[in-house]
DNA sequence: TGGTACATGTAACATGTTACATGATTAG
DNA sequence: CTAATCATGTAACATGTTACATGTACCA
């Protein structure tokens, strides 16, 4: 046996395995914005890859304790509030680079949406309209805010490598509109009569 | 007390809960196509539902599982490779519809390409251009595929539910081949000199 | 100085993914 | 009849989500 360090062991500090693109996209924020705290780095992922990577606030704790375990973070003290500043380290700044050296996954697709579309016609009548509306709704709003914020970050002079990705979830959004619009007349068709009974 | 169930019983048949979206996709589709086994299953999502609902043979059988105890299914008796063929009970029904009328929920999203290009000023020259390259690649073969079986439910008269969903991935793959072509022509650049080590 | 609302972090739970075990079919 | 391969199902693990506990700052 060359290494003495046995399993109980790595299973605590286990730094060889790869990283999760949650956990590259949290390494690659806090080595561009700086050192800063669980909160803060939730609120700037919030901003930053909120808009195309979804994860809530206890997914970073956990992840910031497992990086800080596995040597890609240091973690300094803590302030009355518990709360540490993480700056990452060496190994982290290896790691992330070699993630993204290997390149992105593939999307998983998960559009509930469809899922209702497809079995619409089990919906009683209206119900398929009503629920078609609430979601454009909710993408044409979104869409006017990307427009927005990619006129501002156009004023401010943001690098295309940001605007880039803003640039996908204009033309997403434009797709889903236009997707809208394009149904079949009968899927909006509301429920004319208010149905007595 | 007026109930005599304990908890320890309702953990194992816990009948009431809601529905997740790929527990009501699964209802649906047996409730639409008839009764099935878990293979079969498997193989019908992947047609019906797989382009914009990722999930997998283990995710299946164990949902398969969770849905009979929870008696939305009855299984029948095992055949010589003890697969058992699942049939959709009145709750499973009930269950469903009631999923169906609340709506669906809003996608979250997850593209690990965008991470990529978020900091794809941290990859070595050409890099990049590589893997956007490759995934531009994917996506407009999807979108062919897509067009192609498009035609094909047209002509054997396939139902606009089905082809409503089929529409959506189309024009998603058209906004992706979009957002591809107007990228900043530096990050297509390959490296070009070749780089001596 | 007490209380209320909010910020922060933690732990339990639900879901998704990967890797393995088992047995059946088929080729030799 | 035996071995290899494939189909099917299971179990362990990784990740994501929700609900809770703790304490701090602000306000009356």
């Amino acid at each position: 046996m060359l290494s003495t360090v046995d399993n109980a062991m790595l299973s605590t500090m286990d730094s060889q395995r790869g990283l999760n693109a949650t956990e590259a996209a949290l390494l690659g924020l806090l080595r561009e914005e700086g050192p800063m705290a669980g909160s803060q780095l939730a609120q700037t992922a919030q901003t930053v890859i909120g808009e195309y990577w979804n994860l809530t606030r206890s997914q970073i704790y956990r992840e910031l304790t497992a990086l800080t375990s596995g040597g890609f973070l240091t973690a300094g003290p803590p302030d009355p509030r518990r709360s540490r500043v993480y700056t990452v380290t060496a190994a982290g700044e290896a790691a992330f680079l070699e993630w993204l050296q290997a390149g992105p996954a593939d999307m998983t697709p998960r559009l509930p949406l469809l899922i209702t579309v497809l079995f619409g016609a089990d919906l009683p009548p209206g119900r398929l309209a009503e629920i078609l509306d609430e979601h454009e709704r909710r993408h044409r709003d979104r869409l006017a805010e990307y427009r927005a914020l990619d006129a501002e970050l156009i004023r401010i002079g943001v690098g295309p490598y940001v605007r880039a990705t803003l640039a996908f979830g204009i033309r997403f959004e434009e797709a889903v509109s236009r997707w809208f619009a394009e149904l079949p007349a009968e899927f909006r068709q509301r429920d004319a009569g208010g149905g007595g009974g």
